[in-house]
DNA sequence: AGAAGGACCAGTGGTCCGTA
DNA sequence: AGAAGGACCAGTGGTCCGTA
């Protein structure tokens, strides 16, 4: 129901052949999500941008983009390059209902999630070529994973924002009924992305309140989501909540409004 | 039987309060090996020389150590310290058959696999501390525990030390049968600690022949093995040696006198 | 204002090489 | 010569803050 064809609404889809020559061959990749946009226009020219001197001050570089323009079949345009000069950001997300497609240059949360299963198949080709070439094998999405889906032409997927949701996707991945019933409150409350943000700890901590407050052994025991380091945050909310209940009975402690220190 | 009392022959004994005001309630201590020296002299001013803003030239610090000159019930003084002036470098090792004590200025072999035992009662201590606070845990003996176990009076620990003889520390962890024998010969024959060193490597290439070449899978079963991370001349030589062999059968690869890069 | 992400930074894994 | 370990370095985890 939820997973009816979205069509990722021209997600800077992944290109066919995304990797570099040398790692093709040990490509076996991860299982394709729903979300799989197949065979949409072909982006190689990534590369650039990488290895600037490090200037702390400014960057205006202007550097005229000289992709193709196509983009196919969908004049909604949901993402970059809607028409002209450089790299554009990725649009803001919005909160949306489960299956909810995002209008006008907004991106919606189901598309967030799916840059998480997008990060998963990027490391599962990085665990194939390392453990073919007999290197340490990441367990973890790690800057190399970030590195490689950025040379596959990934470029939206980066670091910064990847964790910054981290916990949004656990809720999804822990509790999808209370995930979805969150987005629908917050979407209909008119609440912007960042609200729904901070909401997305309470539950994640009444989780772990519920199962020993060890957030490290259910993100651990998740097989989507032992792949994702535990925010920082999240560690500090779980550890604030233990302390401050927990001490009497193991089952049920309520997650009331005490003062949580952020 | 190879567990007689050695008694340690002076090792740089941890002090009784060997660790800061701060985590010592949180210390529980991970169970005394055979080798634990309890008692021995008091050790405290090891802070000094730690951060040095780092020149690259030398360094003839010359600080005339000012520790006290206790070392008791010993006079064959197995390490630093011996009579006088600045803090020595450790002794160098041996080769030495199981359950034999090094003479002279020099360390036995058992007493090398006790410092990974020590290690291992470090990263004990650090990760009770670190789940203590809500922190994240290591499941390795880090860096961390390294400045862990500096602080807690244990100089004589190091991470280039500890590194460099962790393949002969997983033989002896994964057939210690092997692991004794390899030593018998090696001291008979009059060979120096580094050809021993090298000779470790061949017995643990065939046993993960046996299990499949999987290395990282080999030290992450082993309790004690599991905290080390695969040193990365023994996961190169395992993989070589697959590739040259193995492809026929999974078993019972012969473990030749084929170019080993090394 | 709310949000995306380039760029930074402290501390890591790894080990070289000046030292004894 | 053989060996111990201080010190270095490339690349990491983590996230701030200049940007749009």
């Amino acid at each position: 129901t939820t997973t009816n064809a979205l069509d990722a609404l021209s997600q800077e889809g992944l290109s066919e052949e995304p990797v570099m020559q040398q790692e093709k061959e040990a490509m076996v990749s991860g299982g394709g999500s729903t979300w799989d946009v197949t065979g949409v226009g072909v982006r190689k020219q990534q590369q650039r941008r990488r290895r600037r001197p490090r200037m702390k001050t400014n960057r205006h570089g202007h550097q005229s983009d000289d992709r193709e323009e196509e983009e196919e079949e969908n004049e909604d345009n949901n993402n970059s390059g809607g028409g002209s000069c450089e790299r554009q950001r990725e649009h803001p997300f919005i909160v949306t209902e489960p299956g909810e497609v995002a209008r006008g240059k907004k991106n919606g949360l189901d598309y967030l999630f799916h840059l998480y299963e997008q990060c998963r198949e990027f490391l599962i080709q990085v665990q194939n070529i390392a453990k073919d070439r007999g290197e340490k094998c990441p367990t973890k999405v790690t800057n190399q994973v970030f590195r490689y889906a950025k040379k596959a032409g990934a470029s939206y997927i980066n670091k910064p924002k990847m964790r910054h949701y981290v916990h949004c996707y656990a809720l999804h991945c822990l509790d999808e009924q209370v995930s979805n019933e969150l987005r629908r409150a917050f979407k209909e409350r008119g609440e912007n992305v960042g609200a729904w943000r901070q909401a997305c700890y309470k539950p994640l901590v009444a989780i772990a309140a519920r199962q020993g407050w060890d957030i490290d052994a259910i993100f651990n025991a998740h097989p989507r989501l032992s792949i994702w380091y535990v925010p920082t945050k999240l560690r500090q909310l779980c550890h604030a909540e233990r302390n401050s209940h927990g001490a009497a009975a193991s089952t049920s402690v309520s997650i009331g409004n005490t003062h949580l220190p952020f």
